[in-house]
Parts: C-alpha cells; structure tokens; sequence
DNA sequence: ACGAGTCTCACCGTTACTTCA
DNA sequence: CATGAAGTAACGGTGAGACTC
C-alpha cells in the first residue's frame, strides 16, 4: 500500500538541504544527538527551517549513525570470529597430532605387557604349584581399585616400571601433565567424535576423564 | 493517592524522491 | 536513455514519560 505523501517542500522545489544547513546541522549533531526543544527551535530559526525539520533530520541522522555503529560493530565481531577460528583449527592439529602420539604410546605399551606376559608366564608355570590357583584368586578378590585412583604400588607403578624401565620419574612427570587435562582433549575416544563445529564448551563437559580411555584399553 | 485522558517526543518502518554509476 | 542501488527528507504508527483533571 503506497501512502500519498503530503510534500510540501518539494512545492518549494527545496527537497534536499544546502551544504551549509547540512554543515551546522553535522556539527550540532557532534556535540549532542539529541537536541533540547529551545535549541531546536534556535537552530531552526537559524537555518530557517521548521522545527519539524529540525527534529526529523536528528532522527534520521540518529538511525544513519546506528546502522553504521552495527556495521562497524559486525565487522570487528566478524574478524575476531575469524580469528578464533582460524586458532582454533591449529589447536585441533596440534591435539590431533597429541592424540595420535598417545595412541602409538598405548599400542606400544600394550605390545610390552603382552610379551612380557609371554615371556614371565612360561616361566612361572613350571614353578608355580597349587598356590598358582590361590594367588589367581587372590588377585580376582582383590577389591577394584577406585577409577582413576591407581596407588602408585598397583597397575600404574606396574605399567611404569613395564614400559618406562629405570625412567619411572619421567613416567610420573608425564601422567602429572596429562592427568589434569581436559577429557575432551586428552580421550582420543572423546576426541574423534570432535567436529569443527561442535561447541567446545558442550564438548569439555561431555565428562568423559581420560584415564577411562587409558583403562579400557588394558 | 490513583486512574484516565492528553500531549510531546523518540523510534521504527516505510515512502517518495534524487543522485549517481 | 534506462535502470537499479544508495542516500535523504518526511510521514504514520506506536510506546513511554510527563502533566492535568
């Protein structure tokens, strides 16, 4: 639906204000975006224009200023998106390169527990008489150790001195780091389902620790 | 004190028109 | 010359706040 407009300036064939209206009104605009009546009415006089024109130039000046606040506002949120992004996919290599390590750390180690296995298991079998059985029991009654919360004289010391051999220091200085770590980026499980686009935030609290990746995989 | 009516003003969306590439 | 996009002055509708009765 058009709206018939009632223009009586462009009666006065006056539809576009001088450069010098324009000017005082640019400058007043500067000093304050809204105007007080009296000094409208001053600046109207001024420029010998209606008080209305007065008003609605403001008006219009003030939604012109606001649209280009957002447009400037847009480009400055879009280039930090930008560069978080781009952040954010050299830390999703990086950690991918940190998952795959940790897995060839894992195989390797498995393949350790199993030769030794081999090896240890030929030789006590001979040696081991009946109290094979019992010390079999013995080891399925001992309590589950608390997830997580492996004592260092259990499967962890164990594991240690495995693969480690004399380093276990640097076994417990490697645990120190990967422990406290967030389980989305340390649980290789976790961190396979990961998409670009998935929320990070909704990622790290999928509470999934790592150690029960380390776990299941013994 | 409180509610209804009125006025003024700013904002938003839109129109009509101009300018320019 | 025609045309479409961008810019601009102005309008109508609407809601909020101040004021009066």
């Amino acid at each position: 639906m058009k709206k018939i407009k009632k223009s009586s300036h462009n009666e006065k064939n006056q539809r576009r204000f001088s450069d010098e209206q324009i000017k005082s009104l640019e400058m007043m605009f500067e000093s304050e975006t809204r105007l007080e009546p009296r000094k409208k009415v001053q600046l109207a006089r001024e420029l010998s224009l209606q008080p209305r024109q007065v008003a609605i130039w403001f008006q219009n000046k003030r939604a012109r200023w606001k649209s280009k606040q957002l447009e400037t506002e847009f480009n400055i949120l879009t280039q930090n998106y930008k560069d978080l992004a781009s952040q954010f996919e050299s830390l999703k290599k990086e950690n991918q390169g940190l998952v795959s390590e940790l897995d060839r750390l894992n195989e390797a180690m498995q393949k350790k527990r199993v030769e030794g296995r081999e090896c240890c298991g030929d030789q006590t079998v001979v040696a081991l008489s009946s109290t094979d059985h019992e010390s079999e029991k013995e080891e399925n009654t001992k309590p589950e150790p608390e997830e997580g919360h492996h004592d260092d004289y259990g499967y962890n010391s164990h594991i240690k001195r495995e693969y480690f051999g004399g380093f276990e220091e640097e076994a417990d200085h490697l645990m120190n780091i990967v422990e406290p770590a967030d389980s989305c980026l340390t649980s290789s499980v976790g961190w396979r389902g990961f998409k670009t686009n998935t929320n990070i935030l909704d990622q790290s609290s999928s509470n999934y620790p790592w150690w029960h990746f380390w776990s299941s995989t013994i």
